[in-house]
DNA sequence: TATAAAAAGATAGTAACGCTATCATAAATA
DNA sequence: TATTTATGATAGCGTTACTATCTTTTTATA
């Protein structure tokens, strides 16, 4: 028997429940695939399409556009990786080892979770670093954001914000450097192997650098507080 | 009489120099009412062409798309900042102090700058919080970083870089803090505006708690190198 | 097992987008 | 005055982002 991981998704995300059908998993896994291999602007749902072997008008009973379909998967990841948070952290009783732990799962590359059978974890990692922003940098945030689609992104934050109150509970700005890490655990990502002159890990470009990085940077602020 | 400031582009960016006659100049002035207007993705070719009341064949006399437009008016903005960082930090000898004024030149709203006719640096900078990273979160970051267009982001990055050197010889990541800086000036204000609880500053979305924020983060981060 | 309901496939169509081409005209320069 | 150079005007083409409709297949239920 094996343990099947199920995460409940905000329902004004999809027209349909991709989850509860072939066609809808294989939009799933096929987006993501697709996401990560084209990057979001040059995908399209035609290439979905025609990469699953089915039509357009099939992929829009699910989702009524790529953008929607764009913060579907970014929150799954979110939630997904605060699920890890929780449970990796779960008996550690030192916050501080709790949050290099954070540190680590947010900074690390993924591997792919098996109890998770349509989504490839390790290229939705990839798709958040290049992508993750995308699905709030818009004139219609407001609007998403009033349907809650970026619930998971802010819990996972909340989360986050929470452990570092626990090391340093006079530390004022906890959620605005939860999200200073969580952003910079990709950009630094991205920009190491992009453009690496904006880092300073050109050399060998080691995740494990961006983890030094980020672990001096937050706890020297909150140190300090 | 008065001073015209000038900054030369990267002549790969365009098709014909838009600061050279009245069209281009148009293009740079109305794209950047446009693009903080609609958001970069709703943004056209035509509806620029429409604004301006020519068509779309002379825009794409320019410009090879909007995607080069927009790396343009980013990079002119980075050219930009840096010259104002080097002006008002200059002969400032402490470089905390110095340091200082950097933060506060990235996270405060600009003013438009009389010195720079057809440039809006007001609307410029919101463009830059809203639409910055789009320039670079593309498939085509190699090409373009190929092509030097991101090299005003770099030296900014670089600046801002050795003045944290200079307030602390030791620290080991100057470019990834400045970068850290430079984003999160942005992230934060866009944060503060659109999703206010990923940050610290939901009460009063006042812009001196963000300096407030990255003054704590980076002196406290060096100070203990 | 028959039957209806739900899901998927197939095809068509439309406005807008991204871009190229061509030809005429106006303005600047030699 | 001749000639570049810049702009305007129009057309066209493949793709994108959808919407609509109708048929076939699958699934659930009476």
């Amino acid at each position: 028997m094996k343990l099947q991981l199920q995460i409940k998704m905000n329902e004004g995300l999809f027209l349909r429940n991709p989850e509860n059908t072939e066609l809808g998993r294989n939009i799933i896994k096929h987006s993501i695939q697709l996401i990560a291999q084209y990057g979001f602007e040059v995908f399209t749902f035609k290439k979905l399409a025609d990469d699953i072997g089915t039509t357009e008008s099939g992929i829009y009973r699910y989702f009524e556009n790529k953008h929607l379909l764009l913060i579907y998967i970014i929150a799954w990841y979110w939630c997904w990786l605060e699920y890890q948070i929780i449970f990796q952290t779960n008996n550690i009783v030192d916050p501080i080892v709790k949050l290099k732990k954070v540190i680590n799962l947010l900074a690390t590359t993924v591997e792919d979770d098996e109890s998770t059978s349509y989504v490839n974890e390790s290229l939705l990692h990839q798709i958040i670093i290049s992508e993750g922003s995308k699905a709030y940098l818009t004139k219609q945030v407001a609007e998403d954001n009033k349907h809650q689609f970026f619930k998971p992104y802010k819990e996972l934050c909340a989360v986050v914000g929470n452990i570092i109150l626990e090391c340093s509970p006079k530390y004022k700005y906890p959620r605005s450097l939860a999200t200073t890490v969580i952003e910079m655990a990709h950009f630094q990502n991205f920009f190491m192997n992009n453009l690496p002159s904006l880092t300073d890990f050109g050399h060998n470009k080691n995740e494990s650098n961006i983890v030094l990085f980020l672990n001096d940077l937050v706890f020297s602020t909150i140190k300090n507080a």
